[in-house]
DNA sequence: GTCTATATTCCGATAGAC
DNA sequence: GTCTATCGGAATATAGAC
């Protein structure tokens, strides 16, 4: 726990490595680059992180903590679960720069040490427990049809989001992920039952 | 056109580079992994390409070209529409290893490039059209719903393919790519119309 | 065509002054 | 705590012999 006084330096760097890790990724992200964006000398940083994996472990935890805050904000709101799904599909995104956390999946040095991977794997697998939830209160509700498998639906959903970024990227265009999410939303509002679909 | 003959020093280098690109992506790949795997001298690269980027171009072009072969098979293959997008969605894959284009849209300098963006842009452009081809037979046939959105659906079921990579890598664990598979099926199967209901 | 040697710059980290 | 100076090694490319 830092001082929440105006930003330090070494909150400075936290936050300099979670931009350029989003941006550029592990492998291409440099301390030189990070010192450069916080305003700081190296001596500052290897005084406060033993090196450029430790910066980034502290930066990568702050990330999955505040997508998680907001993730919760969508999927704990009101309505129906179609209603949370969607918000939580639709809420505002940069598309074109995708998820800061999801990318980190494509960094080898990130997923072969098991310290940094695990923030991710913490974090989708909340989401996707957490999407199951919010689908399986919508079945015992009697929103959402039976025969709607809370886990595989939450996996599809959440699939939806990180490759509808993937797509959306290779056509340097958010429309595919806004159709990947129209999709998948189609598909999941089939299974409201007669007395759910008053909204949506 | 290169000669077909057993691989030439040309090819060799093609070949490790696409490995190399899939493993670590451009940013993580050095010329000279490339040439330490293909076995061959840095003179030769430079001989045969102008120097990364080149060789990287031709290497995301083939791989491009043999992902777009191996999902035709698939979805030209025989069957319902379901059946179709069922075979792509369950082929064999290396669900660890993530999808060897899909990790360029995370290389900054990748989309960056438009001339290596391309064949990105090119491969999953045509994949999403392909798809919205089948599930628009399908329409047309009366297996699927008048409901279902053929381009929408097409981009959530490339979506989830691409995203299944994602929380696969993250987790360590093929699963949660199985079980988005698995979502996106089921919400498709309660699509087709009763007729079509005699497979799957 | 293919090789080795070299050039230049950047990487990630350390040393030590202030 | 923060700075600058410096290290050993790797990245990408060029030069030039064979």
């Amino acid at each position: 726990m830092s001082t929440q006084n105006p930003p330090d330096t070494r909150e400075r760097l936290i936050r300099s490595t979670q931009e350029l890790l989003w941006e550029r990724g592990y492998v291409g992200t440099s301390p030189k680059a990070i010192l450069e964006r916080a305003g700081v000398g190296q001596g500052s940083m290897y005084h406060h992180f033993s090196g450029k994996s430790a910066l980034a472990l502290a930066a990568i935890r702050r990330t999955a903590e505040d997508l998680r805050r907001s993730a919760e904000e969508c999927l704990g709101g009101p309505g129906t679960a179609y209603d949370r799904i969607a918000a939580y599909l639709r809420r505002e995104r940069q598309v074109l720069r995708g998820c800061p956390i999801g990318r980190m999946t494509q960094d080898r040095d990130v997923v072969h040490s098991p310290e940094l991977r695990q923030p991710l794997d913490e974090l989708f697998g909340w989401l996707r427990g957490r999407i199951a939830e919010v689908l399986a209160e919508g079945r015992r509700r009697g929103e959402l049809s039976a025969a709607l498998d809370p886990a595989a639906g939450a996996a599809a959903v959440a699939a939806v989001v990180q490759g509808g970024y993937v797509l959306a990227r290779a056509a340097d265009d958010a429309a595919p992920f806004d159709a990947a999410v129209q999709g998948v939303l189609t598909l999941l509002a089939a299974q409201r039952t007669p007395a759910a679909r008053t909204t949506g």
